[in-house]
RNA sequence: GUCCCCAUCGUCUAGCCUGGCCUAGGACAUUGCCCUUUCAAGGCAGUAACACGGGUUCAAAUCCCGUUGGGGACACCA
């Protein structure tokens, strides 16, 4: 058995997106489960589109999800000569041959057929004609079999035949001397070793096209896995109008890299009912038999349910320390910094099955920094009424009674005040839930109280009565 | 236009390969009820699908053919 080989291999064209991660797990998960190697190779042969920036990109996203890679990033343009070799060796054998047609030409003549409804194919006038490239600006095409069949058997979509007589002259080495992608990737994923070529879809028809280029190389053929696309919810393929598209968009909404890594990798594929999984545990039951041969709509809300869980599953320390940057971005820096990590997780255990995201959770957990509170209008209108003022100031002086604070006494002390008083516990409540968070909704009060402390429990119920008195 | 892929609830899917256990299961969303100091969470229940047409077979969601529909590819982009 050799040794599992496999790789992600993006264009730096853009920021890395929801298909592209998705591509890279699969990848990685049969790496990790193959004890297999994963590469990760960056495709900018395209001089006029690959940036900086974008490698950068792709790089913090592969980062943020936790998929590591064993080697790389390479990156084509630093293996030039590689191409370049390997095209000659074909120019040699008599595999390519030097094309003068100009772009404008070709795509003249491109347009013109498909005016005419005609194939839009290379019309070979090149082929036999022997030329030189003494000039240096002609372009290097394959020549490509016209007999016979290329069968591929897909790890997904099972035995698939093509028939050769479609297949085009491909262009390997352009006229500024560059190779094409159809290129690169076969030399690289030859050179490299790779013995998976997994990737999206819309490169199945792509591997006919490699696949004779690796025969004429010398080179046998990887094994090839296409991926169904993700769509919109309007069924036409990702793009940004589906919204955020950028993975690292999502970290910055408050979504946990390990949700979106379950999301991601359960779309399309499955583990009978399951849908909620462990990295170890995707690494141990992925299987190419069970990834789905059809496309799937990405759904924004079950990736929100699914991040929701893990909120409430992962170890609140854990949540805690993926809170604080967000926290600080909202403006409450400095009162992130007086605050124990200890606290900070038990303000997460308070909120964390109210939260569907990091951003929800950091407008749930506001109210619980600093002194004072910021009361909503609408609330304090409503429940801190005049009528209520002798009731709060009464339940205040019974709680600064205590010492210190300890949830049954002060729970039991409330309890009995409400019974005094005659009152329904949502009556007594509601109006000290304003007060202690400035919001009708919250944390159970006692829980509320707990996280809060003594004294400013005390605070703020006493600007509460103020308040209700004013 | 040519070539290729695909087709189970609104969505993700199980089942399909190896036909009967399918009165088609689960999950998200949605609706109702329960729980309840608010908001959630949770529990229970409900609505909801084998694209269509032909075969093959005692028997088809499952196998075969066709139709329709969707998607992808046809660049000196990747």
């Amino acid at each position: 058995m050799t040794q599992v080989r496999v790789r992600f291999a993006p264009s730096p064209t853009g920021f890395l997106h929801i298909g592209g991660v998705r591509t890279a797990l699969f990848n990685w998960l049969f790496a990790r489960q193959q004890k297999g190697v994963f590469i990760l190779r960056i495709e900018d042969t395209d001089q006029s589109r690959s940036t900086d920036e974008s490698i950068q990109a792709i790089i913090d996203g592969m980062k943020w999800v936790g998929l590591d890679w064993d080697e790389g990033p390479y990156r084509q343009t630093e293996r030039m000569d590689l191409y370049r070799s390997h095209a000659m060796q074909l120019l040699e054998r008599g595999d390519a041959y030097w094309c003068a047609c100009t772009a404008e030409e070709l795509d003249a003549r491109r347009k013109e057929a498909e005016a005419k409804g005609l194939s839009q194919k290379y019309d070979g006038r090149c082929r036999d004609r022997g030329l030189t490239n003494p000039a240096g600006d002609a372009a290097l095409r394959f020549k490509a079999p016209q007999e016979g069949e290329t069968v591929v058997d897909d790890l997904i979509k099972g035995k698939i035949v093509f028939d050769n007589a479609v297949q085009d002259d491909l262009i390997i080495l352009r006229s500024n001397g560059y190779p094409t992608y159809n290129f690169s990737v076969v030399v690289d994923d030859a050179l490299m070793n790779i013995t998976h070529v997994v990737r999206g879809d819309d490169h199945l028809t792509n591997t006919p096209r490699q696949v004779p280029i690796f025969q004429a190389l010398g080179f046998s053929a990887p094994q090839f896995g296409h991926l169904p696309m993700i769509l919109g919810s309007d069924k036409a393929r990702l793009s940004k109008r589906h919204g955020a598209t950028s993975i690292m968009a999502y970290k910055d909404m408050g979504y946990l890299p390990d949700a979106m890594v379950n999301y991601l990798v359960r779309l399309g594929w499955s583990h009978g009912d399951q849908e909620l999984f462990t990295r170890e545990e995707l690494i141990e039951k992925f299987s190419w038999k069970h990834v789905q041969t059809s496309a799937a709509v990405f759904n924004p809300e079950k990736l929100l349910w699914v991040n929701a869980e893990y909120i409430k599953i992962i170890p609140p320390a854990q949540v805690a320390q993926a809170l604080v940057p967000l926290l600080e971005a909202a403006g409450l820096k400095d009162e992130v910094q007086i605050v124990s990590a200890d606290w900070l997780a038990q303000l997460v255990i308070l909120v964390k099955e109210r939260a569907k995201t990091l951003m929800e959770m950091v407008e749930w957990v506001r109210p619980y920094f600093g002194q004072s509170v910021i009361c909503d209008e609408a609330a304090a209108k409503k429940f801190l009424t005049p009528a209520m003022a002798p009731i709060l100031s009464k339940l205040l002086a019974r709680f600064e009674a205590f010492p210190s604070f300890s949830k049954q006494p002060w729970e039991e002390a409330f309890k009995q005040m409400v019974e005094e008083e005659g009152m329904k516990m949502g009556q007594l409540a509601q109006p000290v839930r304003v007060a202690l968070t400035g919001r009708t909704a919250s944390p159970g009060l006692f829980d509320v109280m707990e996280i809060l402390g003594r004294d400013r429990t005390l605070l703020r119920l006493r600007q509460g009565v103020e308040r209700a008195s004013g």
